[in-house]
DNA sequence: CAAACAATATTGGATGTCCCACCTTCTGTT
DNA sequence: AACAGAAGGTGGGACATCCAATATTGTTTG
């Protein structure tokens, strides 16, 4: 038996009960060894081994798919995903969007949470750039102010510097947490109306996070960075007041 | 209408489409103004309103439950809920659990984030903490203390521990993904044997960061910290090399 | 009159079945 | 040998039916 409880009488409530079952998926996977990219039993054949429905295995693993546990290919099969926070930034959104309507906090927070992310681990990204990767980050800067220039809002180029800073660290857990609260204040912003008027000084504050970071000076880009997010916060205490 | 494409005939990957409902589910939501701890449609309403087969609602509506967005209670109806992120801690745990069977890649990595966190908030936490805020973190210490004397495991206190830290900061985002990292540290941890023998030691670690804060000198409490994830990070090597 | 209890209505929980859509693979024709 | 189409298997989805939990309502009883 790949686990315990599923026969069980035991009346526990339900959402314990759909838990136990994402947990008894994620067991049999551990236990057979399956590493990403395996595929899993077919539906009817994890129903029957789990003792379930196949309604109720699909809803968790729907739930599963969700936390990128699973991969889903219709009509293929069902495989041992690679990390995947896409839901998690939908429910981060929802929670953003839904907050901003009040006093905001959770957007407040996320912010929070992104600055200390990103101050705090600069200096150890510096360490680690090289000159291509600094590069790169150039060019995103360069690309932002070219698009402010031209009046263009420039959302992907200022994703894609946050993103190659923290590139050399090579740690895809923080790469997609950095996503998910970008996509999140992303959507904020699209909510609330552009704040479309500052473009070139937002790229200039770019401009001077990656002058201080091809300095070599941590202290400088970490400062430089939390002064940006002092902007950003202050954008979304605008809205609020309104 | 709540919403657009639903009943389109245009063959979307079935992913997408399932996104495509949780997304109507939460405008729907939003659209009608509701506040967390407000009652939803039934599961017949909404499944008629989305144009949707139950099940296929339902899959929708447990994935947004396991992402907190919504609360489910059985017989009673469905809610609009507060932040829950025990669905995401579980993902989290499994991605750890199967990272470490190789390199442990994944484990590292979410030590270093949680690092990152820890030293970078703890200074603007030691500002906003108040007396008690203080006296309640060393009391955790004083209980691991005498956990580690008589020599039992005090894994709930060390969790506490690091909440206190980073309670004056009011950031229930922050609070959750630290407990989040905790909650899969110490599955990985359970999973991988005790690594029960330094308990004093790590009593000790604690002690030390807890007299940094209480004298109030920020750089030194954000260096005992980053020791302390050191030893955290020694040991997922231990693991992994044999 | 009030408190305890029981019946009931409403809601979600779970399953089985049927059919559709999609993808891969095999196979047969050109 | 190459391409096209058929076949088999997979997940996707909708119902219908019944089970289980909860709150409410109504009744009984002190």
């Amino acid at each position: 038996m790949t686990t315990s409880g599923v026969a069980s009488k035991a009346r526990f409530s339900a959402q314990a009960r759909l838990r136990a079952l994402q947990a008894d998926i994620m067991d049999l996977i551990l236990e057979r060894e399956l590493e990403a990219g395996d595929p899993l039993p077919t539906e009817n054949e994890l129903a029957l081994a789990l003792g379930v429905g196949r309604n109720t295995l699909r809803e968790s693993l729907k739930v599963l798919q969700a936390l990128g546990v699973v991969e889903i290919r219709h009509g293929f099969g069902m495989f041992v995903a690679p990390s995947n926070f896409d839901a998690l930034a939908d429910g981060m959104t929802f929670r953003g969007r839904l907050s901003l309507r009040h006093k905001g906090d959770e957007a407040l927070e996320l912010v929070d949470v992104r600055q200390a992310l990103e101050s705090g681990l600069i200096g150890s990204a510096m360490d680690k750039m090289t000159a291509g990767q600094l590069a790169a980050v150039e060019e995103s800067v360069t690309r932002m102010e070219e698009l402010a220039a031209a009046g263009e809002p420039f959302v992907e180029a200022d994703a894609e510097f946050h993103r190659r800073l923290f590139e050399p660290l090579n740690n895809a857990l923080l790469i997609s947490l950095l996503a998910v609260f970008w996509k999140v204040y992303r959507q904020i912003h699209l909510e609330v109306g552009t704040g479309a008027e500052n473009l070139s000084e937002s790229a200039a504050v770019h401009r001077r996070i990656y002058e201080a970071v091809a300095g070599g000076d941590k202290a400088l880009a970490a400062e430089r960075l939390n002064h940006h997010f002092d902007g950003i916060r202050h954008r979304i205490y605008e809205v609020i007041e309104k």
